[in-house]
RNA sequence: GCUCGCGUGGUGUAGUUCGGCCCAUCAUUGCGGGCUCUCAUCCCGUUGACCCGGGUUCGAAUCCCGGCGCGAGCACCA
């Protein structure tokens, strides 16, 4: 192989940056990544970024994806059991794949339980007895507390008695910290919290463990067993990155390239807190985590949005640390895009009004309507509308049917709205069915053609179900459509269609 | 209070490491127009930004100094 021309080492042309950018100090084939969410919900639309941005970069690099489950919190954000699996279904939707380890931290405990004894025997970690209040005021004024001054053989013994069921120590009584000193200047790492005990049981393992290790320890302790590269995570955890690189450094691992990410919003829909939307559920304001309301994968998946469109958006997002707030249109744009060329045109009415056509002397009606059911690809078909003998009935929506001008009815005829009515209902008349000049096209369903539904839709925070008649279709539940002149919506069932967006 | 981070059009983002290719990229939104027997999709056009003040330099979005603004951590949550 050559060796390069020096200028060409001189400068890089700057060229515009396409995608994400490179992970620092990655080797194809052995980057490892993780996404660890806490199972006390499902996945919400700002947890998406966690995995599509690390699947990403998996694959990019050929490199292996971890999901754990950090579920070391029994009493706070207690693990909801379900949430185990609905996590695991919408990572493999937003990911495209399953993740290639899936972990529980709380499955993990006698691993993190040895490292606990081991730094402790080896004076890393000192059982503090102190109160939280008091080591506040410690941590402030940059002092040590007495426990500090511990033998490794108390501290051990102390851990002990935290361990131990029947034991003098609980809750509250005693943690065990990292000696990382009470001198650093950013109070954040002096000497931090790595296990307390917790009395609540667990959803998974019971009342099997008394005490359990806080994210910093158990994070930093798998990060390491695992052998991850990469870490990307929000830049709330700046300082636990520096808390565990304290921990890393003191016991000779080397800890993983960091990246981060700042906090996001969405104009729409404000942040995500997981806790919250549980309450909301509970009290009855929303119908479950799939609520079209709600910022959930489960909820986004169900109206019909595509894992691609998201992968995009977030990936156009990139890694900043600044703190942003998207407005849900940028998705929405995507999605259009990703959806619209295999979404099948169908006809809503909604609000229907029935209208006789009056065929006129001598008029020859066709037979049938046919229009297609893609009008960019045409190889997808046609639907076909028969129309009866004699009068036709027509449905059109309300708001169509407030003009008294001529509408024309889309592919098919102009009619005069009459707004007359006789015994059997409004009576119109079908004044041409030749396209000549521009009247006003409005969609419109042949009464036989038309089966009732509802539209399910979010109007001011409120979920509305929206009546009408759906054109007559077979297609599958779960197929997204497009309802003319109005938008994309996902069919749910035989006679509800979830509303996606404009 | 201490510590850390971030400031490019309405929104998001590229460019900032290594100053000139940047009178600043791309997307989205808004506005205008075109295509279309859908108010969707698509196409074209257009408005609109380097937080502020100094400094270094022939030249600064990019380097230095000082402000200001916003956010985060300092939990026995993750």
């Amino acid at each position: 192989m050559e060796s390069e021309a020096p200028e060409a080492l001189e400068k890089r042309v700057k060229e515009r940056r396409i995608g994400l950018p490179e992970l620092p100090n990655a080797v194809d084939g052995e980057v490892v990544l993780r996404f660890a969410p806490n199972p006390n919900g499902p996945l919400t639309l700002g947890h998406s970024r966690g995995v599509i941005i690390n699947s990403q970069y998996a694959e990019m690099y050929n490199g292996k994806m971890i999901l754990r489950f950090d579920d070391t919190d029994t009493k706070i954000k207690r693990p909801d059991l379900k949430a185990y699996d609905w996590i695991i279904q919408d990572f493999t939707w937003l990911s495209g794949k399953e993740p290639d380890l899936i972990l529980e931290a709380s499955a993990r405990m006698p691993e993190y339980l040895t490292h606990a004894n081991e730094f402790i025997a080896a004076n890393h970690m000192y059982v503090c007895t102190c109160t939280a209040e008091d080591f506040r005021e410690l941590r402030v004024a940059k002092s040590e507390c007495p426990c500090r001054a511990n033998t490794a053989e108390k501290n051990s013994e102390l851990w002990r008695q935290m361990n131990d069921s029947d034991g003098s120590l609980v809750e509250g009584d005693a943690v065990v910290r990292v000696r990382t000193g009470m001198d650093n200047k950013n109070p954040a790492l002096r000497d931090w919290p790595a296990w307390r005990i917790q009395r609540a049981p667990h959803p998974k393992v019971g009342e099997k463990y008394r005490v359990w290790p806080l994210l910093d320890f158990q994070s930093a302790v798998e990060d390491h067993l695992q052998g991850v590269t990469h870490i990307i995570r929000g830049k709330d955890l700046m300082d636990s990155t520096r808390k565990q690189k304290l921990l890393y450094d003191m016991v000779g691992w080397k800890y993983p390239e960091t990246l981060y990410w700042g906090r996001v919003k969405v104009h729409e829909f404000g942040g995500f807190s997981t806790s919250q939307m549980k309450k909301d559920i509970q009290s009855g304001q929303f119908s479950g985590w799939d609520d079209p309301r709600l910022p959930t994968i489960s909820a986004l998946r169900r109206r019909g949005y595509d894992a691609g469109a998201m992968t995009k958006f977030w990936i156009d997002m990139g890694l900043t640390q600044k703190d942003i707030s998207v407005p849900m249109s940028t998705l929405n744009s995507l999605n259009a895009k990703a959806v619209n060329a295999e979404a099948p045109r169908l006809t809503f009415v909604r609000e229907p009004v029935s209208i006789r056509l009056d065929l006129g002397d001598g008029f020859e009606s066709p037979a049938k309507v046919t229009l297609p059911i893609h009008p960019e690809h045409l190889d997808k078909g046609v639907r076909e509308w028969p129309l009866g003998e004699g009068v036709i009935k027509v449905k059109i929506a309300k708001e169509d049917f407030t003009s008294r001008e001529e509408r024309r009815l889309k592919d098919f005829a102009d009619i005069g709205i009459k707004h007359q009515k006789t015994i059997h209902g409004w009576e119109s008349e079908i004044i041409r069915t030749e396209r000549v000049g521009n009247t006003p096209i409005i969609h419109w369903l042949p009464s036989n053609m038309a089966k009732p539904a509802v539209l399910l839709l979010e109007e001011e925070g409120e979920l509305i179900a929206a009546e009408g008649l759906l054109e007559i279709n077979d297609y599958p539940v779960g197929t997204v459509v497009q309802l003319e002149r109005m938008g994309f919506a996902r069919i749910e069932s035989n006679e509800i269609m979830i509303w996606t967006h404009s």
